[in-house]
DNA sequence: AAATAATCGAGACGGTACGTCAGGTCTTAAA
DNA sequence: TTTAAGACCTGACGTACCGTCTCGATTATTT
């Protein structure tokens, strides 16, 4: 949210902004990404359109931030085996991914996002970079011990641990099944180990 | 595209339907696919609106054609390495995602799929059939090599595959490096051997 | 009202632009002229706002149509005395300009007339060219009877009647006392006979 | 302008009003009645919103004392003759009228005027009583040198001769030649002349 | 000196209207 | 029956103003 200027004039009200992320949240779930409108939202939160372009510059940034709110700041745990801790990785942008409001704006949301030079870039640290640093982290202690080498490609792997779970919630649609982050870890960590 | 009703009256032109496809591949490239729409598809083809909805019943079933025309039919080549036949598979589907009117419409064409039930359901069969029965050869061979076991989950590699590729060049937006598709199926390759 | 381009396409529906001409005549006297708005004829008229920037350029346009539409051809009659057929004018004036949607519509009408370059232009011929045309008859017998002398003023006569009229009764708002284009008649008729 | 109420707090800043006043009329003849904002009169003159509603109620209010305030108290000279005193009067109005922020003011500002009861009511006062106080004495002179009767309709006359300038300068938009007051005065005085 | 109160510039607030554009349907005359 | 053309209704877009309100700060009068 683009925070207000200086100390001057009146400050904005508080209320209106969070009104606004709970409207946009209920319409997301109830029309989904296409179906959402800067209008409609705005008038749901009892609020003019100017106080919704004055905090967001339009429909993506908005829903990005009424849906990936959650600061999602546990450490992953050290569970002393790579293929557990990257399910712990999985898992984690699977939650991410799957919650509902995040299932029905992701694809939409994503599509904006790469329609758009200056928002494009920023899709690695929004929507990954919780996933990335804990996938730093798994992958400092697996060189540690011994299992996988040095110079693994971090975001590569990134790309396809999160493109296989977008591809698979997101846009085929499947309901993620209990042992989904397992299945995905055990084959990257296989992939991954060193001989 | 849906064949003209057989009979009585005035015969399609068959020109028409192909003004419209070059029409809509040229503005996907200039204006991208939120920026295209099919008043202007129809203006550049020298056609009327009607003419367009005749054929397709909207946007992402217009864009999806235009793209998506490669037969692509050619066979997966027997290099008898498990890990070189899922280059030429991770090949394949970098080859069609990243032409460049596929790389233009692809999220905004796979955000429109996933948001209409009739549509998401056709996801795998129009995209990813090709690669999906690449997949099952190679994996036959792979097993009859006696390199992995039986059972493979197919749809969850090819959605992992899938996935990487669509998240790396389409989402990310990276230029797809010479070495990408090999970087890919060495780290799948390893994870679905037997150990 | 611009007349459809050439003979493709489909014709405008008539009705469409009948019942804008008719909820914009409603809504001037709800309303008056500020408080219509192209959006609100639109809706009354069961009509998309398209429909109606097709056929007028604006506000004033479309107030101008909706009002003024009166052909107004009737001769003026030749009573054989300046006085008696200057008032014939000026009650025509008197007519058309307190016409209850008329008198809704003119002040601002007016003015955004005067506001705009080319329509300003066109005011003359557009609310004065009935009673100019009266005029110039009128002028053209009382030079013959003797009563006056040749290149009267034709322009600035008209200016001061419409001018006393629009100002007693649009902008002072008195209501039209039955004698008011007698009175008015009377000063103009002696003023501009010959001695 | 409204006074400020007498005594505690602060008292206001004249020289907000001033700048309020000078940016009204710039801001006038740049973009004209219609495109004035007070918002774009507080912006230039460095002022709130509140600075200038606390003074004024709204456009019509604020453009009308910006336009309107020289006093123009000066006496109508006694010519002796009616067709020059009313000249005189006429020219006062043209004067009064065609100063560039009053053209620029005049026909938005009557229609607003004009569009408000409470406003309306008070147009002749406003806009006319200085002239509607010449021509008093102007005729009670004419009516003692015996060239008119007594009861003259003041009020007709005056609208009269105000809506020919009006009509004239305001929306037909002529340069007032130098000799336009003579040509009105003229029919007048002879048309109001007894026999 | 302290308390009270109105003003100041700034700008956020909920609304309303603007004029444009896209969607998908319908209606014409011509082929 | 299809064609090109284009009118049709719906509804969203992002912007501009409206007149009010809420800030912290300032400047006066009243205790």
């Amino acid at each position: 949210m683009t925070s207000s200027p200086a100390g001057r004039g009146r400050p904005r009200d508080e209320r209106s902004g969070a009104a606004i992320m709970k409207a946009a949240g209920e319409l997301l779930m109830e029309n989904g990404y296409a179906g959402l409108s800067i209008g409609a939202v705005a008038a749901r939160a009892g609020v003019g359109k100017d106080t919704v372009y004055r905090r967001w510059s339009g429909k993506p940034e908005l829903v990005y931030e009424a849906v990936f709110t959650a600061a999602d700041t546990a450490d992953v745990p050290d569970t002393g085996v790579l293929e557990e801790d990257l399910a712990a990785v999985v898992q984690s942008l699977i939650d991410e991914f799957s919650a509902p409001p995040a299932a029905a704006a992701l694809p939409g949301l994503l599509a904006d996002f790469a329609a758009t030079p200056e928002l494009r870039a920023t899709i690695r640290s929004r929507f990954l970079r919780p996933a990335r640093e804990r996938l730093v982290v798994v992958f400092d202690w697996a060189e540690q011990r011994g299992e996988t080498g040095a110079d693994l490609p971090v975001d590569l792997v990134l790309d396809t641990l999160a493109g296989a779970v977008f591809f698979h919630l997101g846009i085929v649609g499947e309901r993620p099944g209990p042992d989904l982050a397992q299945r995905i870890a055990r084959v990257a960590a296989k992939g991954i180990e060193a001989r």
